[in-house]
DNA sequence: ACTTCTATAGGACAAGCGTCCTAATATGTC
DNA sequence: GACATATTAGGACGCTTGTCCTATAGAAGT
């Protein structure tokens, strides 16, 4: 029988998968063992052979677990702002949403895409392709608010900065520099739709 | 004897100590073995054990060492810049002047406090003390441009600047765009001084 | 009831790790 | 030249790692 996690009931694979992807995110990819991961999870090493040969597929399924996790949530955005501005405040509000864990562990897309390349991992790419979903989403709706000709430009320029809060604020643990960080990028954001005011106001529609 | 490294033949620990702040940096702590840093530099492991007892007793080296060359920089810097504004340029410009290593490991203050904070590693302080040399440097800069008020915010907001760009030049592989948040980020610094205009003019002077 | 397939457990394995020990060699000092 | 110290080499150790194998228990299908 297939379980699609459609039920209340996952399969233990998922659950697998849900553990490792926490253990990856808290004590990183290579500090975290088979052993860590089947403990976690409350099964034997044995049990964890059956759903994974390699240490790779896990970190593949955790990848692909978070760009998932990922484009449900930028849809959620989309459907949940009203305005291009406000889906992108939602991006820049995770940082405050996330702040703990943040603080404690860094970005989970940040950090995992740095030790890939420290390890010269395969899945380098993989992971960075994380990133590229913000990137593309952010770009759309910098284009939705009149500003397509510099779009993936200011995407790029508001997920550094975001990057770069979540890198300070795991390296200093400081909530209140987090928060005048998301301050400045809303005002930042005020000023990217005064731009070009006359353009904006054209087309406020959806377009696509 | 004791050599302070003051002729050009360096001590054995210190080629220890260089080979393997380069191999944390490219490869990164945990994944650095001791087989790997004796090897770098062309020695036994058991001669290894001999000037160090222990890894944490390496990366403790390697960590005062990115002290040492950090204070250096920020003096170099202080003795060039003719201006707080053009100090301030040297530290932005570093972007430019590493970008290849940036872009093939990031940061190495950076990713080094992300590791150390995931294998939760008493270091994490000493570490982080490397990003408050940088964030004292520059918050004194800023104060020198007139902005004493909030020098320590500026700082640290340029400072997660820089970090995100890193991170994302680590991550895309992007010259066009480093070079890009490098123009934005010395705008940002011009209008800093233009924010208060009559108390810069009023003491330009050094203050210690 | 019998077989087949899925899932789980537990241990075996070689390799690599950090650590430590001992013997040999260089480098002085008297 | 004899001796003490500093430095190097090379291997042994116990442990953990990722990987793999085999045996057992349950569910499904006939």
């Amino acid at each position: 029988m297939v379980n699609g996690s459609v039920m209340g009931t996952k399969t233990t694979r998922e659950h697998i998968v849900e553990a490792a992807d926490g253990l990856f995110y808290e004590n990183g990819y290579e500090h975290t063992s088979f052993a860590d991961i089947a403990q976690a999870v409350g099964i034997s090493r044995g049990n964890f052979y059956y759903h994974f040969k390699t240490k790779d597929e896990i970190l593949d399924a955790v990848i692909a677990l978070r760009q998932t996790n990922t484009r449900g949530m930028l849809e959620e955005w989309e459907a949940r702002g009203e305005d291009a501005a406000e889906r992108i405040r939602c991006f820049i509000r995770i940082l405050i949403a996330n702040r703990a864990k943040i603080m404690a562990h860094g970005c989970p897309v940040g950090t995992l895409c740095a030790e890939l390349t420290k390890l010269d991992h395969p899945a380098q790419a993989d992971a960075g392709r994380i990133f590229t979903l913000f990137q593309a989403w952010l770009s759309r709706q910098f284009a939705a608010l009149g500003r397509a000709g510099d779009a993936d430009e200011l995407a790029m320029h508001l997920l550094a900065r975001s990057q770069g809060v979540a890198t300070l604020a795991n390296a200093f643990r400081d909530e209140a520099f987090v928060n005048r960080e998301v301050e400045l990028m809303c005002d930042w954001l005020n000023t990217c739709r005064a731009d070009t005011p006359d353009e904006d106001l054209k087309t406020p529609e959806e377009k696509h």
